[in-house]
DNA sequence: AACATCCTAATGTCAGGACAAACTATTGAC
DNA sequence: GTCAATAGTTTGTCCTGACATTAGGATGTT
């Protein structure tokens, strides 16, 4: 079962080891070279073919298949997932998705304040009494058509924030150019019909279906740096993610 | 700083001892003993305390921090995230998730049928031309309030699957129970408005606001296994998920 | 031919060590 | 006093080695 996965590993890359291999493997994938449902050689003779350790193959193909590409059987071997399997839902914002997928998105700043938490900003962001945020809400349009609607309040204790720059960059790379490392985000999604502020903005009738999103975000020194309130019309927008058994 | 987090180890258990690490923090997490923000010793420290070699140790610190609960960073330590972390999202089914909560669903089957598979079903379970499958729809109620309008088609090679089953436990249950072991989902999270076939069912009024999800669901021998389209009422329910970053 | 038993292959778990890279805080020089 | 170099701490990566557990086929028995 000469698999052939010619990956090639640079031990003077920067890049890990491990990562190496799991861009090998997916490209494999990607790239049909791998067939969906076709087994992988034992995890000891792809190491040896890489002159790698076993644990150093063993943690790539860990990543593999918490992404849901591979699936393992003990007992049994390795064997690529015969679904084609998008990437798993990351901690992305809207603003990168869009320009990632090649759209040119346009931000509107409908308002703009520099404000007083209210208690539930407060708490969201565990901020003490009397601390400001920044609270504002945007239109965000792809090739002229609004898609979203989005309110958020943002520690003010980061960087500097004005319209201007909110109308010409994303939010989380605002706050990735104030050092901010984002690690993770609680968020909630649901439904709710839009009401006669929403829907002329999003050039749409009072009583159709949006798409809900609330979400806070963390960053790596624990601090809750932004929650926001957001809502996509239905017809352009939806969430898709992989779900992965632990 | 002696954290005292008084993990006891058992060695002769069958759970894996990184497990027995996971399940030992995140219990010192919700119970308060260790503080949102407050930082752990260092892992080699820690593995010492417990007689654990440090890959165990950071093992368990791994899953830790891929489920949100934990942050590191290298050169200054691990902490303890500051906001309460929930479960990322798994994958569950919606009675699984109901009775671990403590509700006791209740399933009315509305059709039942065993045909040919269409088009689109064929597609998404990777079924030849001909082949049949289970299709049906159900409501489920929660404390006598209906929730979600459930539509699937499952293949039917699995096991057998009939009305009266249906309306006894959860369709994973029954699957799982034909020897499936769910592996990794797709799904999709929009919204719509009910229309005049669902709103009576779910009693809300057309026009309400409905969360919809579609899911298709692989077991580990890579069998697409099962589809399904749900609406549930937007006034009770939301999906609610952590994103960590990668 | 049907069944239970053994064997093999593969993943799962765990240990202990070594060095690299990044961040902090201290120290030193100007 | 301010800034830069340095040392120390902690996580990140990688290695070798060992044994346990499981699934499934092969074997042998009834």
């Amino acid at each position: 079962m000469a698999n052939q996965l010619h990956l090639s590993i640079d031990r003077s890359s920067p890049v890990p080891l491990y990562h190496q291999v799991v861009q090998g493997i997916e490209a494999a994938i990607h790239t049909g070279l791998l067939e969906p449902g076709s087994r992988l050689e034992n995890e000891i003779d792809l190491a040896a073919q890489l002159n790698l350790s076993r644990p150093t193959m063993r943690k790539a193909m860990d990543e593999l298949v918490r992404s849901g590409l591979l699936v393992r059987k003990r007992g049994v071997g390795t064997q690529v997932v015969s679904s084609q399997v998008r990437r798993p839902l990351e901690l992305s914002s809207l603003y990168d998705d869009l320009t990632n997928n090649g759209s040119k998105p346009t931000t509107e700043v409908l308002t703009f304040a520099h404000v007083e938490a209210d208690d539930a900003t407060r708490q969201a962001l565990h901020l003490p009494a009397g601390a400001k945020v920044y609270h504002f809400t945007r239109l965000r349009k792809v090739g002229g058509k609004p898609l979203a609607l989005m309110e958020n309040w943002v520690r003010d204790d980061i960087t500097h924030i004005d319209e201007e720059l909110l109308g010409s960059q994303g939010l989380y790379g605002i706050l990735r150019g104030g050092g901010v490392n984002f690690r993770l985000a609680t968020q909630r999604i649901g439904a709710m019909v839009a009401n006669e502020y929403q829907a002329p903005l999003l050039e749409t009738e009072p009583g159709s279906a949006l798409v809900t999103m609330e979400r806070t975000a963390v960053d790596d020194t624990g601090r809750n740096v932004e929650t926001g309130h957001h809502v996509y019309r239905a017809d352009s927008y939806s969430f898709e993610m992989t779900l992965v058994q632990r």
